[in-house]
DNA sequence: TAGCACTTTGG
DNA sequence: CAAAGTGCT
């Protein structure tokens, strides 16, 4: 009796309960995955993010060789195609037991669904595991029971969860055979081949090395200097979180660890703050599906009125909005497949409030060219930021660009970095050039002080109804 | 149930 | 330092 293991969002041989499973079941274990580059078109998915998932096929492949784990990658279209694709592999390998680990959006629901009705009916026993967050979906309620809408009760149930109960990451197994030689991994699909500087390195065992260097180096520094984009404090994981080539588990393992050296080191537990965001969106995502179907957290914020997306949209989409740390937050996206998370914050309020464009393009412009792009943490920053999603948002929350600009870089270093436009402007007036701007640098697309005042009304206006 | 918390701004 | 909304305990 042969096991399967399908692998999707969890490119991992450590930590991976459906792989250490299917090795538990005794007998041969094979593993496939499925290429779905229509799938992937329609849910945004980026050329970085597909070119990492595709570098990285060949070392999970290799690491499964390793361990007499033959990988089949087919492409496909569709999740609906790799669902029959599934189904002849099993037949094709005479597969009776089939392990996966559960994904929370609708057509990824859907999808799993409908694989496990078409193996039932040829005797294929489906077996699911939770794997996406450190605390399982549906464990972390509030005391009546219900699931949590706002961060900070949040973070502190799943604070006490994880330290109630056992999240210890599963060890890689170990080979269950004699090597097997590693199939060729199918091409890039074209869709995806917009050529793009690889932003992280290859592979599980680089994830572990960025993993433990960041804890060592910069675990300190985090809190402190995690907010400047000049500075390069944050931990550059998410690539590899938003595919499965690391696990939340692990992050909070490794973090744990390094306070063992380190205790009562502030900056570990910012960071371990942010592992607690990451699940959030996930369990978000997991008891309010309409959010993964492009409708709003918050529903009553359905009968905004946006802007249409036109000019003033592809001037943000560029970086040419005449908002210096907005256009080059926005080129470093563009750019890089990477945009630092103050940043995403600040040019996402900037679309939804001083632009009033709908979130919806915004989100699908970051999913477009994040090479981290994740739909719980994508979707669950731009709700926020629009003030549809989860968390009380008094209007106070709306961000001045040019206030945000002045705190957190604050000598125009990232700026003259991605706007060499500006780079001889000093300091002070770099944040704001006015007329003394160069010729080729745009003036401000919109004006700030009036942009936010209508967007506060056109809030304050729901509430009269 | 009243008090607390919230990735802030503009005066 | 006031503006001033809402979820949670």
């Amino acid at each position: 009796m042969t096991s399967l293991v399908w692998f999707r969002n969890d490119l991992r041989v450590a930590d991976n309960p459906a792989l250490t499973a299917a090795c538990h079941d005794g007998g041969p274990v094979r593993a496939c995955f499925f290429i779905t580059p229509d799938q992937w078109q329609a849910h945004d998915w980026s050329p970085a993010r597909v070119q990492l998932i595709h570098r990285h096929l060949a070392t999970l492949t290799s690491a499964l060789a390793e361990r007499g784990i033959p990988m089949d990658i087919r492409t496909v279209h569709t999740f609906s195609n790799s669902v029959e694709a599934l189904g002849e592999l099993c037949r094709q390998h005479g597969v009776s037991r089939v392990h996966f680990n559960e994904e929370y959006a609708v057509n990824e629901r859907r999808r799993d669904r409908a694989a496990r009705d078409q193996l039932a009916e040829h005797g294929v026993t489906v077996l699911k595991y939770r794997d996406q967050t450190v605390a399982p979906v549906g464990s972390v309620k509030t005391q009546q029971g219900d699931p949590y809408t706002v961060f900070t009760p949040f973070s502190k149930r799943w604070r006490a969860w994880t330290e109630q109960n056992d999240c210890q990451p599963l060890p890689a197994p170990g080979p269950l055979g004699e090597p097997v030689s590693p199939a060729a991994i199918p091409a890039v699909p074209e869709d995806f081949a917009r050529d793009v500087p690889p932003l992280v390195d290859t592979g599980e065992e680089a994830a572990h090395r960025a993993l433990t260097g960041f804890l060592k180096d910069g675990g300190d520094r985090y809190k402190e200097e995690r907010d400047f984009p000049a500075k390069p404090a944050t931990s550059l994981l998410s690539p590899y979180l938003a595919s499965g080539i690391l696990s939340g588990r692990q992050c909070l393992q490794a973090a744990r660890t390094a306070m063992m050296d380190d205790p009562g080191s502030e900056g570990i537990q910012t960071w371990i703050n942010e592992i607690a965001w990451r699940d959030f969106y996930i369990h978000i995502l997991y008891h309010f599906p309409r959010v993964s179907r492009h409708q709003a957290f918050k529903p009553d914020t359905e009968a905004l009125s946006w802007h249409p997306a036109g000019p003033l949209f592809e001037a943000w989409k560029a970086g040419k909005t005449g908002i210096p740390i907005v256009d080059a937050a926005m080129r470093q996206l563009r750019e890089t497949g990477w945009m630092h998370n103050r940043l995403r914050m600040v040019t996402a309020m900037f679309l939804t409030k001083n632009l009033f464009i709908d979130w919806r393009e915004g989100e699908a412009w970051f999913m477009q060219n994040l090479a981290d792009g994740y739909l719980p943490s994508n979707n669950g920053g731009w709700q926020w930021s629009a003030s549809t999603g989860t968390d009380a948002a008094p209007y106070f929350r709306v961000f001045n660009p040019v206030t945000q600009s002045q705190r957190f870089d604050p000598d125009g270093t990232f700026i003259r970095y991605w706007v060499p436009e500006l780079r001889d402007m000093d300091s002070k007036r770099i944040h704001q050039p006015g007329d003394g701007r160069p010729v080729r640098y745009p003036a401000p697309v919109v004006d700030l002080k009036t942009s936010r005042k209508a967007a506060i009304e056109a809030f304050q206006a729901l509430k009269k109804d």
